[in-house]
DNA sequence: TCGATAATTCGAGTATCATCGAAATATTGA
DNA sequence: TCAATATTTCGATGATACTCGAATTATCGA
């Protein structure tokens, strides 16, 4: 990941309203959810959630498809840990001995990996 | 790592040339580097620089220490661990078994360790 | 085709961020 | 104590960010 991807990412996470529409994102796993069900789990206006979920979907974080009449979100686990790398490489930088075993176990791990396809939503 | 705290970490990472003085102070490890010279580094006005030191130390990503007529700022490894631990916790939570030895791994390596003492500055 | 549903886009208001020169503060050495 | 150095704080400006109601777009079922 580009350092300019970073501060996009980091930017989309960094509000309040987003890093909960992500975690939940995480939770919900591929099936993702519809914009209206996470606009009122999280009691923000349907015009303000839309806002925050378009600038996670700039920043690569979450995904859009539509079903139906709705627009489902899903979380981006490889971008998600894209981040995660660049960060802990970022952090070690120039130091690799002191926790790139770390980095090259986070990565060989693929940390965000979608948890297995759950039921459809009834 | 509180949420709270994270959206602050994040927010304070989330612009390019405060990146650019986490890196370069992560690389500068425990001796840290003064304002004047990580101005000069990045080619910042010093009054802007101080404007994002102020942000990065709010959010407690770097430490400051006077020496003489120098400010010294210093990544701080600790808070750095704690935002890479809230990520990825935060990113498999509710799915523990998918990653959750990762987790385990990145906090036991404690990944952002200073690097050893360096060499007094000339 | 029409009404209902789901969501986005628009517009306007307020707030916060980023920039940078000038002025103020802290520290040192002579 | 005074000039020089290192840095911050102040003030002003332009740019983005966030919020949310109203208007618009897309889809479905009858």
């Amino acid at each position: 990941m580009e350092t300019l991807d970073a501060v996009s990412a980091l930017g989309a996470l960094a509000q309040e309203h987003r890093l909960a529409v992500f975690r939940m994102l995480v939770k919900a796993g591929l099936d993702g959810m519809p914009a209206g069900e996470i606009a009122d789990e999280l009691g923000v206006p349907a015009s303000s959630m839309s806002f925050h979920l378009a600038q996670l979907n700039r920043a690569g974080l979450v995904t859009q498809r539509r079903e139906s009449r709705s627009l489902i979100y899903t979380a981006d686990f490889d971008r998600m840990n894209g981040l995660l790398a660049y960060l802990i490489e970022d952090c070690c930088q120039g130091r690799p001995e002191v926790c790139a075993p770390t980095a090259e176990a986070v990565s060989r791990a693929a940390c965000c990996t979608p948890p297995q396809k759950k039921r459809a939503r009834k």
